[in-house]
DNA sequence: TTGTAGGCGTTATCAG
DNA sequence: CTGATAACGCCTACAA
């Protein structure tokens, strides 16, 4: 009763199990009537291959590096740890993983690192990095050897990768503004918008659709000008502080990068931190500490789990120049408040 | 260059494969000494074990099978793609499936279903049921004969299912409870509720959860009894209309469970649908589309993708006797707006 | 154009 | 207590 195997194929159809073979994996030197006979002997007895026993016969091995900024961020290491644990987990079978960290901000080193890799002949990178022109040539360099390039949580768009695995980050920016503005509601005032020099794209294009909808729905709230934190946390504190002390309409604040940690400590001790709509980016334990205390309103979070997930099939997919499924690599935006934290 | 095998850790332990499997599968008749060894190898040598050749070997099949509604409603249908595509993908590999649909409402043939799964001797089932003595009975009677069992989506808390696969429905009212009080903001009056007959348990706790965060941070508004609609789209339609027609103070409404589609059509006809806050449940063709054309505000889901794999994740792991990591089997409750939806 | 035999990494059976 | 040896379902030389 169990599943039939290409054996009973083979049995099925009268021809050999290497016939069945070629058949099933196309390949050439069969006669046109005998595939005929072993599709038909598909249909009636039902068969479907086992894709691991496959594998496991196929002797195919995937190596794979990610590259990722040794940040100081939590985010950066929630992205980490859910690489390491997707690759641990049986959906990735058969493949090989080394996990490269970088110095944010140093292109020379990401470019040594790259080459370095290329030079390991792994099957593929997924690369967390901004974009420079120096590590455009090199991924222009690896893909010309065959190496397989993803672009990860910040996109790489003038680079020739074959993929990018992260949210779309104007959509994110707009969820951040269509939340603020309803959030708001009659409560008119400005919003506070604090930026973050890490991964300058992906935060610029949230920024940008945050305006969008801001200018767009709710036309009444007039949204600041950035302020630079820097990834700093006295000059975060510094300027925010500035603000927060000298206008008295501020009455929500978006934090567009990293730096949350700060700013939500900064927030509790603040007179004025209290009565406003905060919202930001990422979902990681200060943020997840601020959404339960009512420090922040909402997060706009994008599932680590599902992105290191989503560029290891990506990864393997494109080395083995099959098509992805674009349906099922979409990184969602996830909205999370304290009711549905978990 | 390739991982180590069993044969290579044979060898570095100087014993041979039998001794080897026993000690990796911890089975009697070992001596400690040479357990010890094999492990030193195993550290040594940095062996990990292949899983899908384990699979393959052991013949590990595992028989399961799912019971859904045959319910007119598009999540149902939903979550059934969601179960055959996420039987199909390479994750669950070795497991044959069974999907049976039941007529809601007929505790009788559920039973029946049940029993004659049990009958072709299943691993496992997923139930997606109302909670009734009968199936109570059932559900006892299967795993005495050493089924595994888990809810889908509606919890059947007392029956002694292994385990439920779905959303803390309570906390997803209380989500939708926190949106629809945070939309309205300053915009007092009272809320619609939509009540639906399917799937009783679920929508009661949703119905408790909503309630409670309105009264609690919300208590302005005024929240009107549940008005039923038995999934039936006349009495839907007239039952809504009747409200909307007659109450000048109607800012919101809250669908709890099936019946979006009539609703979301009956909202955009009527004079008074178009200003109101909306909010209903699950992610459908329907509530998509009436996200885009802004009929509806928000939608609480839970992604039936998850659900199919973490159900059967579950299954396997129960039949297998082994701890599932709860963490990866949390079903989130996710919140969707137009901005979100893709 | 087709078939045979051996191997992929693991488990299981049966001797010793 | 330990070791050969034959599976599991599939792929791949090499022969025919």
């Amino acid at each position: 009763m169990s599943r039939p195997t290409v054996n009973d194929l083979a049995k099925a159809a009268g021809v050999s199990l290497a016939t069945i073979d070629r058949v099933l994996n196309s390949r050439p030197g069969v006669r046109e009537q005998t595939i005929r006979r072993v599709n038909a002997a598909i249909e009636q007895i039902g068969y479907v291959r086992d894709v691991t026993a496959a594998n496991l016969a196929r002797q195919r091995r995937y190596r794979f590096a990610f590259v990722m900024p040794e940040a100081p961020g939590e985010f950066v290491t929630l992205l980490k740890a859910a690489v390491t644990e997707a690759a641990a987990s049986p959906i990735v079978d058969r493949t090989e993983l080394t996990v490269a960290t970088v110095p944010p901000n140093d292109p020379h080193f990401l470019v040594k690192t790259l080459r370095r890799l290329g030079a390991q002949d792994v099957d593929g990178i997924a690369i967390f990095a901004p974009e420079t022109p120096h590590v455009r040539d090199e991924i222009a360099h690896l893909k010309e050897n065959g190496v397989a390039v993803v672009a990860l949580v910040s996109d790489l768009p003038n680079t020739g990768r074959d993929h990018f695995v992260g949210v779309d980050n104007v959509a994110a920016g707009r969820t951040a503004g269509v939340l603020m503005g309803r959030f708001l509601g009659e409560n008119q005032g400005s919003v506070l918008v604090l930026a973050s020099s890490m991964q300058a794209r992906a935060n610029a294009e949230r920024r940008l659709g945050f305006d969008q909808v801001m200018s767009d729905q709710f036309p009444t709230i007039q949204v600041l000008p950035s302020l630079e934190g820097h990834d700093d946390p006295d000059t975060i504190r510094r300027v925010v502080s500035a603000v927060l002390d000298n206008r008295e309409d501020i009455a929500g604040v978006y934090s567009v990068g990293t730096g949350n940690g700060v700013l939500v400590d900064l927030l509790k001790e603040h007179s004025r931190g209290q009565g406003l709509v905060v919202i930001a980016h990422e979902l990681t334990r200060n943020t997840r500490r601020a959404l339960e205390d009512g420090t922040l309103d909402a997060v706009i979070n994008q599932n680590v789990g599902h992105i290191a997930r989503s560029a290891l099939r990506v990864l393997r997919a494109k080395t083995d120049g099959i098509d992805i499924l674009s349906a099922q690599e979409h990184i969602r935006i996830d909205i999370v408040i304290r009711e549905n934290l978990y």
